[in-house]
DNA sequence: CGCTATGTTGATCCATATCAATAAGTGTGG
DNA sequence: CCACACTTATTGATATGGATCAACATAGCG
């Protein structure tokens, strides 16, 4: 098996610090597999066999009810997902499918909690993931009871803004995922991307430009406490 | 400080398995305080000093944002909240204050989070305990996202008369704070139980007595994925 | 190219919020 | 213990955010 994505995995603060042996143990379980775009990782409801660690790519996280689905997360590299269901051992939450090309590292679950009850510093590193994550899907449940979907997008227009530090930029994602992951259907994306024109912001295709930052922050009201992802 | 309290924390699953040294340390420092109703515990955005412990009485975890307010949950003894911003040492995302009469046990969080880096066992209750409090706010979301206020009040009274075991039970909340809970206003609610009449749902003050329990389930469609907060 | 999926726009419908008025509890102090 | 004040619950009327349906435009892609 291919050492070279090893060095990206060991880089993550979940893996980090654990040691050297067990870090091995883990890699000499797992395997690499490349996919192509839109295809089913996992769906919801199955056992959590593997622990998932995207190495290039992107993966939506999804969910489906009653013939309803929504997107509820986009996983880029590197980083895991479905952490909690493989170590509490339960079903998935979450379907999981890839947006475009993409590797991943298949971590045989059992081995990840083999090794969650050996290695000290994996568990703890565990703790500051999920942590994390359950940070980001509270701060996430307040911007959907709080906010409309109106303020919902600009918030997040003003997100990707400070994250690439420009005033302008392109959409990671298309509109459509998009507006299931904030809650709304594509034709209502369209109508508030309208509707934020008056706050200085203008769309062309999915390149957007802020032009009066100022205003869109009045309108937007943006949160540490729902906005910042990194705390 | 009276010792009384100490057994039932130490019974908790997050406490159970910890060094007795380690658990003694942690109930040296921490203080028992009764609080009346409606008294503001935590506000969002402050430090993490304690790790709030409920032993009598019940919590209301909720969030506001520019004049609007939601109750993202709520504390039944004997359970803790805020542990993930005490262990990350971040801001709590939530406010908190009583419902009722409370007794709360209070563990300053430095001594929380020194006796995570020296004591394995509680180490791996905390991830545990993370993992099922992502879980939930997964479930939580998804509620959200895919279901109508309707559904999601008929699937709140199946869970309800599954906990109580009979077709009858009383709300455990006030219906204010309910609509709050299932993202919806007081107006809506009283509206939504109306809607459900045909579904077999009485409602008398706070009694609700389901009686066609197959039509209810029918409509809602309960589902693992959403409503066993167990898993 | 032309096929298919995505995006836009308009018309309409529906769910839910808001506003307003009343009723019903609940707690407090005289 | 009752009367008053205050909060909560209900109901009706209306407004609005957002969904749905339909038509068309556009952009990727084999």
């Amino acid at each position: 098996m291919s050492e070279s994505y090893e060095e990206g995995v060991r880089q993550l603060p979940l893996f980090a610090e654990m040691g050297q042996a067990h870090f091995e143990a883990l890699m000499r379980g797992a395997y690499v597999q490349n996919f192509p775009p839109r295809i089913d990782l996992i769906t919801e409801g199955e056992a959590p066999d593997f622990l998932h660690v995207v190495v290039s790519g992107s993966v939506d996280l999804f969910s489906s009810w009653n013939g309803r689905e929504t997107s509820l997360a986009t996983v880029y590299p590197v980083s895991t997902f479905i952490l909690a269901a493989t170590i509490k051992d339960a079903p998935y939450l979450m379907s999981a499918r890839t947006l475009e090309k993409s590797r991943i590292v298949l971590v045989p679950s059992e081995d990840v909690r083999a090794v969650f009850d050996k290695d000290n510093a994996f568990a703890r590193a565990i703790v500051t993931e999920l942590s994390q994550c359950y940070r980001v899907v509270v701060k996430n449940t307040k911007n959907l009871k709080l906010r409309t979907s109106l303020e919902r997008l600009a918030n997040y227009l003003l997100r990707q803004s400070q994250r690439t530090g420009l005033g302008e930029f392109d959409l990671t994602m298309e509109k459509r995922r998009l507006a299931s992951f904030l809650g709304m259907t594509p034709e209502n994306l369209s109508r508030a991307f309208k509707g934020l024109e008056p706050h200085g912001v203008t769309v062309t295709g999915s390149h957007i430009l802020i032009s009066d930052p100022e205003s869109l922050t009045r309108f937007a009201k943006p949160s540490a406490l729902i906005d910042d992802h990194s705390t």
